[in-house]
DNA sequence: CCATTTTTTGACTTTACGTTCCAAAATATC
DNA sequence: GATATTTTGGAACGTAAAGTCAAAAAATGG
């Protein structure tokens, strides 16, 4: 004997609400911001997400969940290793400078969460610190495939070369929160991949 | 016929709420935290410095100021100014995982600024992102004095290069406050240098 | 068609924070 | 030493936001 069914869909609703904590960040999101995003109710969302802080954690989570996907998605692609770790930084630079408010960019969630949350949310930050280290993984194991490839010298350091590219994605998302323009991303860019040259 | 006079300095009172701003950001500050950490009480505090934002405006533009010297006097040491450069960034390297709390860094009062009030507070970011301009205008003069003095090549994209290591000092303050660790800094900082290098 | 279960709705409660205000205390000038 | 002026400390105010609740609505099973 079921009852009335739900009239939204939830995983739908947890995106739109990444949405707006990804644009704001979790103090400047009011519960009505988010129940105006996800095209419900006060009643339903604390039924069905627990708090804003439970949803929070839910969106960074899925958020997560995602960005993972899409950056192994691209480096593992078939062909150049190495040519998929550029793809994958040029795709970051262009993600550093899109979707402008206020000259600024939303930048990356998990960066954003990292700067806003990193002194007094030790929960969330775990989760972040476990998806960026899996981040710098990935392009770890890429760059060991270039070298197998020879499109590396074997004597690469690439867990420092990992770092380093991670660093420069990272910088580019605050830069791109702080307006930089598409000709400076061009030129941090090639800067980075002259390293991969050498 | 003068009143009573203050029993505190205002500027040392602003020192210690950019601290605490520093450390926990805007929302996560309450006036009350800004009053014991200045160790004055409330009247006082809204008759000097008006209100929390024009107190937190003040504290940025307090921290710009000293920013901005401390990278001036470095870049614009006596010697080589290619030496000079590579020595502001290793202070930024060590700046980025000073001050651990809860395993991650306070990193730099004006990222942290960026990517918190960004979408939401335009008047603070266009002073923010008047100093980052700054920095980056200082690298830039720092490493034409290093073309002059022969350290690098004629060719070389000064402007380009300044973009690239403001980003590199960017990506470490953020990785900091993800709770990178002192090799990682190391790998990261020798692999910008190669660049200066080639 | 009725009973039961679950969702929706929006008003209500509570709490926390920024800000204002005032009486008392303190001190420099006259 | 009296007076004017300012600081001090804390109480009080208004607001906004998070979280709760009970009644209405809707769908299924008998």
């Amino acid at each position: 004997m079921a009852g009335r069914p739900r009239e939204f869909d939830p995983e739908r609703a947890l995106e739109q609400a990444m949405e707006v904590f990804w644009a704001q960040g979790y103090e400047a999101t009011s519960v009505q911001d988010l129940l105006e995003a996800m095209g419900i109710n006060r009643g339903s969302m604390y039924d069905t997400f627990g708090d804003k802080h439970t949803l929070f954690v839910a969106a960074i989570e899925h958020y997560s969940k995602t960005i993972l996907q899409r950056v192994t998605d691209t480096l593992e692609a078939p062909g150049s290793p190495l040519g998929n770790v550029q793809e994958m930084l040029v795709g970051w630079g262009k993600m550093a400078i899109s979707h402008r408010t206020n000259g600024g960019c939303r930048g990356c969630f998990l960066s954003n969460t990292v700067v806003e949350l990193a002194p007094h949310d030790p929960a969330v930050i775990r989760t972040v610190r476990s998806t960026l280290d899996r981040i710098e993984d990935s392009l770890h194991e890429a760059l060991v495939r270039g070298v197998a490839a020879g499109e590396l010298s074997a004597s690469a350091n690439c867990r420092a070369l990992a770092r380093f590219l991670h660093n420069t994605v990272q910088g580019l998302v605050v830069l791109g929160k702080a307006g930089a323009r598409r000709a400076a991303v061009k030129d941090i860019l090639d800067l980075t991949f002259m390293v991969l040259k050498a």
